[in-house]
DNA sequence: CGATTAAAATGACTCGCAGTCATAAAGTGA
DNA sequence: TCACTTTATGACTGCGAGTCATTTTAATCG
């Protein structure tokens, strides 16, 4: 008695459906200008329909969140599959993170935009949102089994907490990424633009700096 | 003839006027769930003459925000007055920043809101908008300033383009302000309480960190 | 197969708010 | 007092989020 199982995968499909049109739509006109009537044009579906799969427009960007982040943490799963020591792997879930939000600035601002509805309570009820802050807690352990990993081969000055620090560098990389997302098409952000800093100059300074930081004595590169 | 001055007075005086009425009511129920009306009861004005003074509700927000960063900027100002090194600036500036989004956080949500309207045309033509970035600019330019000292007085490692350090350090000591307001009261960040980390360590350990890459090798504080 | 019931989809409708604009009031100057 | 300009008003429009009574589709059973 597959009925179930396939009801289960028709909603899922549906599901995806939606999200796909939305990110069409969102996309292109920004989550303010885009309406629910559009994304239902867009995915042939009624209106009504939308509200059977989500709450409001904003779970509806959530989800779109949601997708986003599920792709970045694939990424640094690989990456921590990979056999590197723990300073490399903590500067390639950086670049990782960086590279993300040049290919994907959309999604990008998605996440912006879910972090400035924290506060807003309608959030708290939401399954996807639920799932959101789960992807927050995983990439978050991805960065503390980095530092661990480099305490344990040495790469990694061990006086550091590995889950405070790992906060430390998740909020500050957060900063910078979100610098280089602004540095990009159609933001207004005019120092940015009239300081001509090259956004890749930037993030290797910020790498550079942490690493000296965060480095064990002996695999400091001093000059 | 000060006719025209009082005028131009009464002016800022209702411009005033209505942006603490706005302050009130946003502060109170955020952005989303404020409404124009509830904004011109509050400052005993009409609708109307809310949009003689303001181009938008988008608008008005940004009138709150630059607020903020007039008041920000006016303490960054103050503190490189006071007499410490350069790289005692530095991490005073950083310490002030968090002061500031510790003691209010309504701006820093106003900041945060502001970020994420950076791709809206609407923005642009906003003169408002303008004094924002004008402040923007000022800001960097103190952090920029507080390297040089700490070049000069020899605190800082002169290798650094000051200019790239400084945004490096705003844009990462921003991130690091921003996971201490999702900290507080009210926001949905679940890692965040169950890691139960103090936003006081964890600025400290941020500090550290940065202090140890930027600072010369004489003042270093290695153990 | 109908017939019966359950589940999913629909779109017309409500409601509330941002933003407008014709009208009124207040201020200015002669 | 009158003519004219500037500022304020709130009724009004348009639009879009979210709802819900109704219809359509699909599963279940005799």
């Amino acid at each position: 008695m597959g009925i179930e199982e396939r009801k289960q995968r028709e909603k899922e499909e549906r599901y995806n459906v939606i999200v796909d049109a939305a990110e069409k739509v969102i996309f292109s006109k920004g989550i303010e200008q885009a309406t629910m009537q559009e994304i239902a044009r867009e995915a042939e579906l009624s209106k009504g329909t939308l509200y059977l799969y989500f709450k409001s427009k904003n779970e509806l960007y959530t989800a779109i969140t949601l997708r986003g982040s599920d792709m970045l943490n694939r990424r640094f799963a690989r990456a921590l599959g990979d056999d590197h020591s723990g300073l490399e792997l903590v500067r390639k879930l950086g670049r990782l993170y960086l590279d993300f939000v040049k290919e994907h600035p959309d999604y990008f601002k998605a996440f912006m935009h879910y972090e400035s509805m924290s506060d807003v309570e309608e959030l708290r009820e939401s399954d996807i949102a639920g799932q959101c802050e789960e992807n927050r807690r995983e990439a978050l352990s991805f960065i503390i089994r980095a530092l661990q990993i480099g305490m344990q081969d040495g790469t990694i000055d061990e006086r550091y907490d590995p889950r405070e620090l790992a906060m430390v560098l998740w909020a500050s990389t957060r900063g910078i990424t979100t610098v280089t997302h602004m540095k990009g098409e159609g933001h207004y952000f005019r120092v940015l633009d009239e300081m001509e800093i090259d956004t890749g100059a930037l993030f290797d300074s910020y790498l550079a700096l942490l690493s000296s930081g965060i480095a064990s004595g002996k695999h400091k590169k001093e000059s």
